[in-house]
DNA sequence: CTAGGGTTAG
């Protein structure tokens, strides 16, 4: 083949008038045809520098020719398409359509608009049929509907109002905007629809959630005798998959067979995601044998498939058998564990991600590990996430940013948390909301209060999860008439219907402060049925102010909702005894023995040096277990000495937090924890402990103390919120 | 020489 870099032969550039013409000329025609096959930026701007000497770059037939493939070319950028376009002369028609579909499929789909509009200012040309298309992909991407809908008036006055393409456009544009109505009104409208039409529509509506809407569409699609291709049937299994109907899925199976549809890989894909999904992932194994054509999506959905029933192996040997392993292979199975209450075992993944050389983590991978740092509460291997980040200088989007603060704040840093929130320019509601939760879960109730009116102000909408967050904040600083206030603002101020979550906070707030008539009224008035969340947070109250009655009535209400729920007993048999009534404890006890009950066992971790070391209650596996043993003994020592009397009502409790048998308060796995942080970590730094259940109330006191006598900061999690002790106070006041 | 619709992971 030719190479680039001999010089081609100088051209005069003014061709004399008896020469053939620019386009004719031979040698030119030979420059031309090197621009498709340019392999490399260097080639595309040798041909560049080629054209510009010859002066051939002034012909606009030419120049587009170079433009067009310094925009498609796979290793052009579009810095340097937009150089070449500054360059050209007088850019016809053609070129200024390629400039915007450059920008339409790019990440700054703004662009597209921007020079629309100098297209207007600057040249002489109108829109034509080619530019709306382009113009309209390009609000979809900004998902902007005041400039698409001017973009759809452009079009009527332009009179394209009866052009297909076009309409197909807008009909995608505002179905994907959210507005199924605008978008169903252009269909309607159409006079003559092709098939991209109706699937347009289609698979508009099951985006939109509208899956009954979508199979009326292709009935009638079948009933008007439009013969649906491989796309349709894409959106009518996507539907499918969504409403969890597998007979509906053979059926389309069966459909597409007596159609003679052809099962390209996209639509083996969905097919697949409809298998696994609907719950048969022995169909999609079989169907993945069958499969001449696999991708990334193949494989990545028969590993989610696997690890999404918890048949780790299998979708680990996939994983092991992918041709290509990308990252999303690896994302997969990451996520699955992570979502799966598997922290540990998604971390381990990750681990073997950075070690192999065929994949690199992506925003994704971050997303889930950094989830699986905060259910852990591992600090150190969150920060070395966030250094990786800030190492592959990728940009924090929302979603990455919200990962990051929601694993400082579970992980005990709120400063950081707050640095990570004040960094970045971009807020959407989930940062603004986890930013509250954050704050929230740390006692800091004013501050998240404050926090969602400055999100007020800088006009972000708050969502359902923006209110729990508030509302929970009210709750775990007894902020009731704030949280009334927000309980009461939230449809009439916000447009936020309030859910079932936000009624058991509301519950939560007026029982912690003891207006247990007011919580019960509360409950008797909501207009839909209490889960059984809003029975477990009076049931909660109760214990807190000692209600037998009532506790009693709500234990049940619970029970009968959820049967399986141990924790309910446990906190009933811990009101019999807050109260003295031994003779229910016994009975309960009993009960719950027969029926074969077993309490979540207690266990607290603590990470030192990137390492977790887990406890569980009277735990001597530890390899420091002496150590830990005779610092206990010690510290039991100083705090007798310092007037510490164990509450020995405590002790006769069931403990909710721990097994029966290993009631000893002292070997609680929170204060094996302590101790071991106290042997392991160096004195200025704080105790981070991660607790699965609540903290018991002797913990509490215990830490507290230890914070004063050993002057350490002591920041305990545990499963509805932090504990910050030092200086002999918690953070929580003691309300908790 | 340019155009519209589709599958996975949070």
């Amino acid at each position: 083949m030719e190479t680039l870099s001999t010089p081609l032969v100088s051209l005069p550039i003014q061709a004399n008038p008896e020469a053939p013409t620019i386009k004719n000329n031979n040698r030119n025609r030979l420059v031309l045809s090197l621009i498709d096959r340019c392999i490399s930026l260097k080639q595309l701007k040798q041909v560049h520098a080629h054209m510009l000497r010859t002066g051939l770059f002034f012909d606009a037939y030419s120049a587009s020719k170079l433009f067009t493939a310094s925009t498609l070319s796979p290793f052009s950028s579009l810095e340097y398409a937009r150089k070449v376009f500054d360059e050209i002369p007088e850019p016809n028609l053609y070129t200024w359509n390629t400039l915007i579909r450059a920008y339409s499929w790019s990440l700054e789909p703004g662009e597209s608009v921007k020079i629309f509009l100098r297209m207007l200012c600057e040249s002489p040309y109108f829109p034509n049929k080619f530019t709306f298309p382009f113009i309209i992909k390009a609000a979809t991407k900004l998902s902007r509907l005041g400039v698409g809908q001017v973009f759809h008036g452009l079009v009527v006055k332009s009179s394209f109002g009866d052009d297909v393409f076009i309409l197909n456009s807008l009909i995608h544009f505002y179905a994907s905007c959210g507005n199924l109505d605008f978008a169903y009104r252009v269909f309607v409208r159409i006079a003559v629809k092709d098939v991209v039409s109706w699937n347009s529509m289609i698979s508009g509506f099951v985006q939109g959630g509208c899956f009954d809407k979508a199979l009326e569409l292709f009935r009638e699609m079948e009933a008007e005798n439009f013969k649906p291709n491989a796309v349709t049937m894409v959106g009518v299994l996507s539907a499918c998959t969504k409403m969890k109907d597998l007979e509906f899925g053979r059926w389309i199976r069966s459909y597409i067979e007596q159609n003679g549809i052809k099962m390209d890989l996209t639509l083996s894909n969905a097919m697949l995601d409809m298998y696994v999904k609907c719950g048969s992932v022995e169909d999609a194994k079989i169907l993945f044998d069958k499969m001449e054509e696999k991708d990334i999506v193949s494989w990545t959905t028969m590993i989610d498939g696997y690890a999404k029933l918890g048949e780790y192996d299998v979708a680990k040997s996939f994983l092991d058998a992918v041709p290509r392993q990308e990252t999303a292979t690896w994302n997969a199975l990451i996520s699955a564990y992570d979502q799966n209450g598997k922290p540990q075992e998604a971390l381990a993944i990750f681990r073997q991600l950075q070690l192999s050389k065929n994949a690199n983590p992506d925003e994704l991978t971050f997303v889930s590990t950094l989830s699986s740092c905060a259910q852990l509460g591992a600090m150190d291997v969150g920060e070395w996430i966030h250094e990786n980040i800030k190492k592959q200088r990728m940009k924090l989007n929302c979603h990455l940013t919200t990962s990051l603060i929601d694993m400082y704040s579970k992980c005990g840093n709120l400063e950081k948390a707050l640095d990570v929130f004040h960094s970045v320019e971009r807020r959407d509601v989930f940062v603004w909301s986890s930013m509250i939760a954050g704050l929230a879960m740390h006692g800091r109730g004013r501050a998240a209060i404050d926090l969602f009116y400055r999100m007020h102000e800088a006009k972000v909408k708050p969502n359902a999860v923006t209110f729990t967050n508030v509302l929970c904040a009210c709750s775990h600083s007894g902020l009731v008439e704030e949280g009334r206030m927000f309980f009461n603002q939230m449809e009439p101020v916000y447009g936020v219907v309030p859910g079932v979550k936000h009624y058991a906070c509301m519950v939560d707030i007026l029982g912690r402060t003891g207006l247990l008539e007011e919580a019960v009224e509360f409950i008797e008035k909501m207009p839909i049925t209490p889960s059984g969340s809003v029975w477990g947070a009076l049931l909660g109250a109760c214990k807190i102010h000692e209600n037998v009655e009532l506790a009693e009535q709500a234990c049940s209400q619970l029970l009968e909702l959820e049967p399986e729920n141990d924790g309910a007993l446990v906190l009933l048999s811990n009101i019999y005894a807050k109260t003295g009534k031994w003779d229910n404890v016994s009975e309960l006890r009993k009960r719950m023995r027969v029926s074969g009950l077993q309490k979540e066992r207690g266990w607290s971790s603590m990470e030192v040096n990137g390492t977790l070391h887990k406890f569980l209650a009277a735990d001597n596996s530890h390899p420091l277990s002496k150590e830990i043993y005779s610092k206990l003994d010690e510290i039991v020592a100083k705090l007798k000495s310092s007037g510490h009397v164990t509450n020995k009502s405590l002790l006769l409790q069931l403990i909710d937090e721990e097994d029966m048998k290993e009631q000893a308060l002292n070997l609680h796995s929170e204060k094996l924890a302590i101790a071991f942080g106290l042997i392991s970590t160096s004195p200025s730094q704080p105790i981070r402990i991660v607790k699965n259940l609540r903290v018991c109330g002797d913990c509490h006191t215990v830490a507290k103390l230890i914070s004063k006598l050993y002057n350490r900061e002591i920041l305990l999690r545990d499963r509805y919120r932090f504990h910050h002790f030092s200086g002999g106070n918690c953070s929580c006041m003691d309300y908790w």
